[in-house]
DNA sequence: CAGGTTATTGATACTGGCTATCAGCAACCC
DNA sequence: GGGTTGCTGATAGCCAGTATCAATAACCTG
């Protein structure tokens, strides 16, 4: 009931309102108008993707919703997936999570301390990209990119200017632990 | 003995020589030279990586060495990884696969219809990402970033311009299959 | 080159994440 | 209210990857 680094979510600018009854019901109806059944089980996967402030594994979901059955937790999260209502989440360790997606392409700036996740968008990544791999003769249809860092609850104390934008903050980052501590699943 | 489309690593100007036995031994004497032992084992997995066009699962290399067991295979390639010898590779379906690493930091550009990869090298993406997540107060550290698309041997024949930057090629790019098919194992 | 130390191997069993199956249930339409 | 059929849950199973541990062999030393 704390609500240990829920701000993080809201740095992308994406989500002017808090995650809660209204995101679920959007995307109920976003369900039901693509022709899918609302029920109690997709309800309550809905609800506990919306309480989390950072992505989450699918066996959390299971664990959280004993009621709801495990392949019933896999296919409502595929589904969400393949409906671009939840977006899938590349930890540094090569963990999946899922996390409730905003609207749009973006990606991902994920928290190595807290485990919290805010969206990157408004960035020029894509065409810079394009524009690189045209340069080797590649067509560049997509990507995935994943961000890792502090986010700002999780930066040791003495870094008031985060102006310079080359300066390699890797190393000598993993061993203070200002902030919350492993992420816990709040459902 | 065909080498369906082997020529696209070499599309990210890193590697002017054939991947072949000298990159082979190479890899051995960094690995005699941190203090690992030589065996035979390891050398045929080199071998199996270095003979390979495009990324590779560690289930293939089992295949292509009955002789060498699943538990020895996946920890050469844990230990390849863990020196920075060999890197993995995202596909995007999430399926994870190994390749010999050039030096140094870089991307890769996964081909969609052949399977190949190329290194893409030489981007700015890094210094652009961390600005964007500075100016939202987030403090990168590193990145995961696979691009997906086409290689020069697999796109449509009807593309000589690929010079704009911004036209999306996602959609309608996934009927033509100008080029080999299904990617093989070399070994 | 022989001998000893110890990293490495391979067979096996095991885990964890995820999926296929299928009878029964219930959401939606009329 | 009734019918259709999409959805669910329990189970068994698959797959990629790992732990275990006795046996082997790579390297060092003399």
């Amino acid at each position: 009931m704390m609500m240990p680094s829920d701000d993080i979510r809201h740095l992308g600018h994406n989500h002017p309102r808090p995650r809660s009854a209204a995101v679920v019901d959007d995307i109920v109806a976003e369900l039901a108008q693509q022709g899918y059944r609302v029920t109690e089980p997709r309800r309550l996967v809905i609800n506990a993707a919306a309480a989390q402030g950072r992505p989450f594994t699918a066996e959390e979901v299971c664990a959280a919703l004993p009621c709801v059955g495990r392949a019933t937790v896999y296919r409502v999260l595929r589904l969400l997936v393949d409906t671009s209502l939840m977006c899938r989440v590349l930890l540094e360790d090569g963990e999946m999570r899922y996390q409730l997606s905003s609207a749009g392409h973006h990606h991902h700036l994920l928290c190595i301390v807290c485990g919290g996740a805010a969206d990157l968008s408004g960035c020029d990544v894509e065409s810079r990209l394009r524009e690189a791999a045209n340069a080797v003769g590649f067509q560049m249809s997509g990507h995935w990119l994943e961000v890792y860092g502090r986010c700002g609850n999780c930066q040791p104390a003495a870094a008031p200017d985060n102006g310079n934008g080359t300066g390699n903050g890797t190393a000598a980052a993993a061993a203070a632990a200002p902030a919350p501590g492993p992420p816990p699943f709040l459902f």
